[in-house]
DNA sequence: TCAAAAATAGGAATGATTACTATTTTATTC
DNA sequence: GAATAAAATAGTAATCATTCCTATTTTTGA
């Protein structure tokens, strides 16, 4: 893969994250793909988002619910996962780098960085299970 | 499962991982099971780490390197996975559950806590790199 | 000792992801 | 615009971690 060829395919991929705000996964971008390309095939989807990812204009997502999401805002942000319906919610957020100056603290290696997800109930279970308690 | 039933398989399990400050996969503790238990199975050691990690007797780690790792330190503390070689090392650090309240700045729902690792090099990736560097 | 419940071994099944290959598409040169 | 080489695709097979299934064995309490 030396030169990048153009591949309509790969366009719609990222156009299709791009129109997103939750987060994907790879099997739901191919369902919704194949509405417009309906010969597409699963390892195209794959190999694309890897590629993408790989070029660092989409993030691929381990929020240990066992399947891979994908996000095309590759801006500083965090990400917030319901218990309850699973859904993967963008956090606009202050950065919270300074952890890594505190995890530094007596360990002999380099801190690169840090992999944070925050875990609850989003805002529409949380109503429903206020509303629940109340009744 | 109403009752719990003894094992001498979950017991070697847990002895296995309490023995260990690497945080093996279940792969790693069936091979080193089958030393003292030739003839156990992959399923049953699957089957008592998944209840023991129910029990709060373990934790499962999710770090994104696409296998489950788990951990018999049950106490508060972070960890780190190195780049180069994959170790996953324990952080003895001060909490950083005030994240938690940056996370709830402007966000509807609740924030119940978080998951956090680190990355970088390791201990000895980072000697290694530097001596490289040098010579 | 006996019986019921739980656990095991062994293997089959599942599900996400990657790998393989013949064909099609893209980009480049004339 | 045709010829060509490289890259991408579709379709399918393979892989790998994990879970599920079932006949047999172990544990436990009476």
């Amino acid at each position: 893969m030396a030169t990048l060829k153009h591949s309509k395919q790969r366009d719609a991929i990222l156009n299709f994250l791009m129109s997103r705000k939750d987060h994907p996964t790879a099997d739901v971008v191919y369902s919704h793909l194949r509405e417009e390309y309906p010969n597409i095939s699963l390892g195209t989807v794959y190999r694309n988002l890897t590629l993408l990812s790989e070029l660092g204009q989409i993030k691929r997502l381990h929020i240990g619910d066992g399947v891979d999401h994908f996000d095309a805002d590759t801006s500083q942000h965090y990400h917030f996962l319901c218990s309850e319906c699973g859904a993967v919610i963008d956090l606009k957020m202050e950065t919270i780098d300074h952890i890594n100056q505190l995890a530094g603290v007596g360990f002999d290696g380099q801190i690169a960085g840090n992999i944070t997800y925050f875990y609850g109930l989003c805002p529409k279970c949380s109503a429903k299970s206020g509303q629940q308690e109340g009744a």
